[in-house]
DNA sequence: CGCAGGCGGGG
DNA sequence: GTGTACGCCTGCG
């Protein structure tokens, strides 16, 4: 029979000595199923030294201990970096086995090379096959036993799959898991402290609490367990689910002698690649990693996701923070439940929002659903070269330890400071990948001999690494293709007959391809990528200074006024005959696409680079870089700087109102006018707190959490408060709910966080240094 | 006082 | 485990 069906996750196992490919996935009829593919080996690549012939270098490998895990040897033409090349190509029948063999055949005198052996058999069976997770697939196949796989069906595979034409996406049954621990103290153990609350959010409109049995939570995972079942999602999501609560449920149950049997398999949940934790034949899906991903966000917590997208309506619900839950639990338990109820309402709904886009993603790079968004953007690139590569019968280059070799980078304009009307600034679109395309600048077509014609490369300037012009390069393609497929996408987005369902997954789709795009330049002069060639990023940032460079000349022999420029961007005065002459002689010179990006009324430059605010046409005030968008400044210093540029940029005659703000903010911080929490300063600790060199006060913020219990790793942000007392600052710096509001040091937050970025912005602005200091003193002292 | 360590942001 | 350029605070000698 033929069957048409949406591929939700792949595996392999081991069925009857014989290994084989699971494809978890979703029917037309809307069936759960589990198709199996045996047809499928396991293989590699093997290229022999010059001159050894490929009958001989077969016979050599055979002659190996591993003969008899290998089931075919054939010869294959393929290319390597773009030159063809002749490659033995190994099947074999134990995949586990592959790395073993590898490093058998590659200590053979005869091989040169050998290749994709580092490819895991599942992902190999995907690129091979040419089938993408979250496609739709058509295959023939036979039904087959289910017997303790919740599936509706299972199927065995006897034709190759096909990709369908088809871009829908299945109804999917979606979940949302939230749990509370009762810890008395420090982080949850879960060989100590119980899973006080579960709160389960079903996408059937559906929400389940799971409350434990005096400390007792047997019942309540024995439940859960069950409750998957019942509900069998197809996608799981939490937040930080990965790090921590699949670890904590699996072992909660197990030292209760309870099975944390949620997959459709009947398994336990596993850590698998990427530090992704997997669900046998559901998406297990972590929101920190989106939250991680938002910039804007400044503390990655749900909640801070939930505000950034407005889903979180204010003062809906608090969030109860670990330390807090204790005191809950004894004395406040219906409001620890109601928050645990909302948090995973609110995990679905910001589940459900994302899921277009993940599904997008990973269509586009070939990582399957669950850990799409635990990889890192330089492994999604480069799935996505790996999709390109095979389909062009390029084999897939091995990582390779290097070492560090620095390389330049853009040219950054020291700005005009002061207070600027009526600029716009201009941005070069797209630039890297654009010159990438323009160069033909790619690791095959780099050449490294310097007897060539040189009419026939593309020579970078300032490093002279030369690129063949044509036929066009790997990436050349890789990117034309992203780009054109993207333009075609956002042309059929702004037609007025797409039906809304449909629009939503393009946007989703356009948005991926431009996440790719964007983060290829990266990804070259990534030192751990597959295809990394450091001429190919040093060549890219060279022809990018050689842009600009270039594009600030003719600003020059236009006369129009240039305030600031970085990378791709260029500040100038909004004179519009003046701007469209530079834009049509960097269209027709360069080769390169620039766009007006926003207008901005009154636009402010201190001093520093890469720091900026403006007031845009719009009326929009635009910080960039400076203290007010930083995380690492707390609320109060944060919030008053965006205040006073505000106040300065409206109207920057104004200076008694941005001095009489100052004043009146210094007294009402002294007073103790503003909220505890607008105080905590939060970092992040970047590695084990014993390597580090230095004395800094969040390390020693976190030093003072271990002691009272809690775990600090790598990646975590600390978030302190600095109190009066002796001593340096390292000396004074505590976790914030271990002091209050009595203890904090309002003169070291005045005169180190807040006023520093206040002064900057009012020097910008004309308001002298002088101006502040014959009021200080007499109308407020702020040191 | 100058330099290094550390962090986080920009394009 | 995408890149380089940059500013600022703090510790350290």
């Amino acid at each position: 029979m033929s069957l048409s069906f949406w591929i939700l996750d792949v595996a392999s196992e081991r069925r009857n000595r014989t290994p084989e490919v699971i494809l978890w996935g979703i029917s037309d009829g809307n069936e759960r199923i589990l198709v199996r593919d045996r047809s499928f080996s396991a293989h590699l690549y093997v290229v022999p030294h010059e001159g050894v012939s490929t009958e001989s270098l077969i016979s050599a490998v055979r002659g190996l201990s591993f003969n008899d895990i290998i089931t075919n040897a054939e010869v294959v033409r393929k290319r390597y970096f773009g030159n063809p090349t002749e490659a033995i190509r190994f099947d074999i029948n134990e995949p586990e086995d592959i790395e073993k063999l590898a490093r058998a055949v590659d200590s053979l005198p005869q091989v040169k090379m050998v290749l994709e052996h580092d490819i895991r058999y599942a992902m190999q069976y995907m690129l091979e096959r040419n089938v993408l997770p979250c496609g739709w697939v058509e295959a023939d196949v036979e039904a087959m036993g289910h017997q303790g796989i919740r599936v509706d069906s299972a199927y065995s595979l006897l034709s190759k799959p096909r990709m369908a034409g088809r871009d829908d996406i299945p109804k999917l049954r979606q979940m949302a898991l939230h749990a509370i621990y009762l810890s008395r103290r420090g982080t949850p153990n879960p060989d100590r402290d119980p899973i006080a609350i579960m709160s389960i959010a079903t996408s059937d409109g559906d929400v389940k609490q799971l409350v434990m049995e005096g400390e007792d939570d047997s019942k309540l995972l024995s439940d859960f367990v069950e409750l998957c079942g019942q509900k069998d999602p197809d996608v799981i999501y939490g937040f930080r689910s990965n790090r921590g609560l699949w670890q904590y449920l699996t072992r909660r149950a197990n030292r209760s002698g309870i099975s944390l049997s949620v997959g459709r398999g009947g398994e336990e949940p596993h850590m698998s690649v990427y530090g992704h934790v997997s669900v046998s034949g559901r998406a297990n899906v972590d929101l920190f990693d989106i939250a991680n991903e938002i910039t804007d966000i400044k503390l990655e917590t749900l909640e801070g996701l939930a505000d950034y997208l407005g889903i979180r309506r204010e003062d809906d619900w608090e969030a109860v923070e670990q330390q807090e839950v204790y005191s809950y639990w004894g004395s406040r338990r219906s409001d620890l439940m109601e928050f645990g109820r909302q948090a995973s309402v609110c995990t679905l709904e910001i589940g459900k929002r994302f899921l277009e886009y993940l599904v997008e993603l990973s269509r586009l790079t070939g990582i399957p659903l669950d850990h799409v968004m635990a990889a890192s953007t330089g492994f999604r690139v480069e799935w996505y070269l790996m999709r390109e590569a095979v389909s062009r019968g390029e084999l897939i280059p091995p990582r390779i330890e290097r070492p560090y070799t620095p390389y330049l980078g853009a040219i950054v304009l020291s700005p005009k400071p002061g207070l600027h009307d009526n600029i716009v600034s201009l941005d070069f679109k797209s630039m890297y990948p654009s010159l990438m395309i323009a160069y033909n600048i790619s690791p095959d077509t780099l050449v490294r001999s310097d007897d060539v014609d040189v009419n026939e490369y593309n020579i970078a300037p300032e490093v002279g690494h030369m690129f063949r012009r044509s036929p066009p390069g790997f990436y050349k393609e890789a990117l034309l293709k992203l780009i054109e497929t993207r333009d075609a996408l956002k042309a059929k987005i702004s037609r007025s007959d797409i039906k809304e369902d449909e629009r939503k997954i393009l946007e989703a789709r356009q948005m991926a391809m431009k996440l790719i795009a964007n983060a290829s330049y990266g990804y070259t002069g990534w030192i751990g990528a597959r295809w990394y060639v450091r001429e190919v990023a040093e060549s890219t940032t060279a022809w990018g200074r050689a842009s600009i460079s270039k594009a600030i000349d003719a600003c020059k022999r236009i006369g129009l006024e240039l305030v600031y420029g970085d990378t791709d961007s260029l500040f100038v005065r909004n004179e519009p005959e003046k701007v469209e002459l530079l834009l049509s002689f960097i269209r027709s010179e360069l080769g390169l696409d620039i766009k007006i990006d926003t207008a901005y009324k009154r636009v402010l430059f201190t001093e520093a680079k890469k720091r900026y605010a403006g007031i845009t046409e719009d009326g929009r005030l635009e910080v960039v870089g400076l203290e007010a968008v930083r995380g690492d400044y707390p609320n109060v210093a944060r919030k008053a700087q965006r205040a006073l540029l505000e106040i300065i940029l409206r109207d920057p005659s104004n200076k008694k109102a941005a001095l009489e703000f100052i004043r009146s903010l210094v007294e009402r911080i002294s007073s103790g006018s503003y909220p505890y929490k607008d105080f905590v300063i939060w970092k992040e600790i970047s590695k084990g707190l014993e390597e580090y060199k230095v004395k800094a006060a969040h390390v020693e913020a976190a030093k003072r959490m271990m002691e009272e219990g809690w775990e600090i790793n790598p990646g975590d942000k600390v978030g302190y408060v600095v109190v009066k007392g002796p001593g340096q600052l390292y000396d004074r710096s505590i976790p914030y709910f271990m002091t209050d509001k009595d203890h904090l040091d309002y003169e070291y937050y005045i005169s180190s966080l807040v006023m520093p970025p206040l002064l900057r912005a009012l020097e910008a602005a004309g308001i002298s240094a002088q101006d502040i200091q014959r009021r200080k003193g007499s109308l407020f002292d702020f040191t």
